[in-house]
Order: C-alpha cells, then structure tokens, then sequence
DNA sequence: AATAATATTATTGGATACAATAATTCTACG
DNA sequence: CGTAGAATTATTGTATCCAATAATATTATT
C-alpha cells in the first residue's frame, strides 16, 4: 500500500513521461482505485500538484493536467534562464569529484536512452540531469523551484515542440559537465544559457497547443 | 465562516507580523475552534503552509511555525539577490504610470508606519512592496517564488535580527520606485541588489535563535 | 525518594459517510 | 425531430468517527 510521496512522484512522472498528457481529467475515485488506496490520500496528491501549477483545479470539478498557456511557457523559461546559470556557477563550485562522476554517469544514461530512443527515459533522464545541478549548487529554495519548472517545461514541451524536434541538444549536457570539471564558472553558466535557449527555440508557439482550438484564429 | 484561503491568509499574516513567532506549536483542535471551523480545513491550512516550509510538520507530532537555520537564512537571501534584481529590471520595463503611482502611495504608507512605531505594519507593508514590484514584473512563478521567500525572510529577521535594529532601511524603497519612474532599469537592479545587503547585513547570524539552545556552544 | 515500567490521556492520521455541486440522461413540448 | 426542462447520476467537498502514535501521569519497585 503505497503512501502519499510514492503515488504524487508516480503519478508526477507519467506526467512528466507524457502517459498523462495536458488535460487529462484526474479523477479521484479513479486513481485511488488505480493505487488501492482511500481518496484522502489522493487528494492531497492532487493538492500537491495543484499547489505547483502541474495540475489545475476547477472548483467541483476536479483536477486536469494543466495546459501551460504561451504566456506561462515563456515565463517558465525566463524563470529558468534566471536561475538555472547562477546554479551551475554555485554547482561549478561546490562540486566534489563524486559529484562530477556521478554527473558524468548521467549523461551516459542519457546517450544510452537517446540510443535505445527511448523517449520517456531521455525526457526523464534530462529533467533529472538539471535537478541534480541544483542540489549540488545547494540551495534547496532555488532547487525546488527550479523542479517546479523542470515539470512544467515537459508541458510545455509536450504541447508546444515542432514535430521531429529531438528532444534536448544531444552533447549539450555532456559539454556543462565539462565546463563544471574545468571549474569555468562562467562558460558553465554561459553554455547553461545557451542550451536554454536552444530548447526554447526548439519549439513553435506559433502553433496552437493541441488541446484547445483557437476560434479566433481559425475564424479570421 | 471563514474559508480555506481566508484562513491561510489570516495565519500567514499572523506569522508574519511576528505574532506567532518560530517555534510555536499550531495544534490543529486549537485552530479549529478559533476559526470556528472543522480540522479538516486546518488541516489543509497547515499542509499548505508546510509545503512552503513556513511550517514545519513531524509526523504524529504536529505543526510548529518554522526556524529557518542560519544556512537557510543565507539560502533565503542568496534566493532574493537573484531573482529581485531580475524582477525589478523587467518591472522598470512593463510598469504603467498607474503602477508607479500604486507603489508610490505605498512607499506613503510605509513611512507614515514607521512615523507612527507601528512595526507589525511596518512589516507587513515592507514584504508587500517587494512583491509588488514582482506583480507588475510579470512572471508569476518567480512571483510565487518570491512570496515564499518574502515570508521567511520575516522569520529569519525575527529570528537574527540585532537589538535595534531598524526593520528596512527606511527610504530605500523610495528610490527603487525612483529609478522605476526614470526607467533605468540598470540603476534599479543595483539599488535592489545593495538593499538586499543591507538587510542581510544587519543580521547578526553568529546570535543564536532564540528557540533552541545550543548545547555545544555553551559547554565548550 | 528516585527511577522505570505501565496505564491513561491527548493529538494526529486516515477512512468512511454524508452533503453539495456539476454532468448526464430522460421526458415532454414545441 | 430538436430543444428545453426536470430528474437522475456521478463526482467533489466536508465533517465526523475510529485507529495509531506520542505525551503525560501514575504506580510499583529498589
């Protein structure tokens, strides 16, 4: 019988993994069947999410998987080209050899996924690279933002990427865990910029995401 | 009878102005009769407070108003210095006239507090200014970052501020909205950055905080 | 008399039952 | 045949009840 942490991080990564795509009704009668448990414990999942934009709320009723507007995936990218390079400059400095190892087994995983193409694993395996980023820069506060904005960028990205478009720029990662080694504070944090910015680019706001139809656009 | 949010509300507040301070046990049967409600909605008041660290819960044992440890202070005010600079450059950009007349009548208010020694609203109006610069910034999860680190800031000062000390720098703020009104956004993020000092610097982390005793320090 | 073990009490955690609201289906009328 | 209204069904929101855990008081023993 699985607690509330186990079901909100399970249910966090079909998420993320793109098996519970944007607006996807999460009823609570449904998933506490799903994990066996009594809805009180599903509501405060559900709360969880919510509290974290991951999933909205519509008073009675209930909870979808959020569809970040263009307007929210802008901000959540600026929030992250913000924060994310201050966090690889701390992180460039407080790394321990162990920590650069372990960054370095990382993105073997993440070519492995990208080999095997293995979608769900490389989306997870990114968003986990940049997560272990900023607990290594040590500042829980900027950390758990910045996994807030993790999640909401695979929203975005479910809803927005042109199609074909590879997930994150292959090597990308591999050359932050270069810079970091090197103990280049500012080529980390200039390259943490640039890769932001190529996964930005990478998708197409201009398409409408595909939950929603745009009347006004269609219509004039 | 009051809601759910009222009672967040209302307990923050409290939190805030120091009327609760760190440290104070909030039992759920007490709350509950004094807001005149069933636990059930001070239950969800706690755990949303706890989910921005403001309380802090141990299981089977309850919630306690929390005390940021001298790390997490820093961790606070490390948080702040990036993303306020960053704020207040973009709200120099996308504030209207009516915005700066808004923050210039509340830089009114907070003096005519501090005119009047009213520190509870000297406090609260303080914390208010900061986040509304964040509002009219414009990005609303660097927004709800700051309000979380906004509140703590309020229980770290309780917890390291040195005697006398003066709650913000009185005129300050008077200048942030200065350089807002001149739309030299350079000037302001600078202005932010050197305010942000001060108030950290006018903590005293080697005190210790008032709850707990350290033993070490005393026996050694 | 002091301490340890035990019993009691208080408080939190969780499930269930009930109430309120929204969605759906059915029926009647145009 | 289609639409509007009403009844039904499903789902969420809330309170209460019971169980589990921790804190406290009591008692017994050395």
């Amino acid at each position: 019988m699985p607690d509330v942490d186990t079901i909100h991080q399970r249910v966090l990564l079909a998420i993320v993994e793109h098996r519970l795509p944007p607006g996807t009704k999460l009823g609570e009668e449904r998933l506490a069947a799903v994990f066996g448990v009594s809805r009180t414990q599903i509501r405060q999942v559900l709360k969880r999410l919510a509290h974290n934009s991951i999933v909205t709320v519509q008073a009675n009723r209930g909870a979808v998987v959020s569809s970040p507007t263009v307007e929210e995936a802008r901000e959540v990218f600026a929030a992250r080209r913000l924060i994310e390079p201050d966090l690889i400059r701390k992180a460039t400095q407080a790394a321990t050899p162990a920590d650069i190892k372990r960054l370095r087994r990382h993105v073997g995983l993440e070519s492995a996924a990208r080999g095997a193409n293995d979608k769900r694993a490389i989306i997870r395996l990114t968003g986990e690279f940049h997560q272990s980023i900023a607990e290594i820069a040590g500042n829980r506060f900027l950390a758990r933002t910045l996994r807030e904005l993790e999640t909401l960028t695979c929203l975005v990205i479910i809803l927005y990427d042109a199609p074909n478009n590879p997930a994150c720029p292959p090597d990308e990662h591999a050359a932050l865990v270069d810079a970091i080694e090197a103990r280049d504070a500012g080529r980390a944090a200039a390259l943490m910029q640039e890769h932001l910015r190529h996964v930005e680019g990478a998708l197409d706001f201009g398409r409408n995401n595909h939950g929603e139809i745009d009347f006004d656009a269609i219509f004039s």
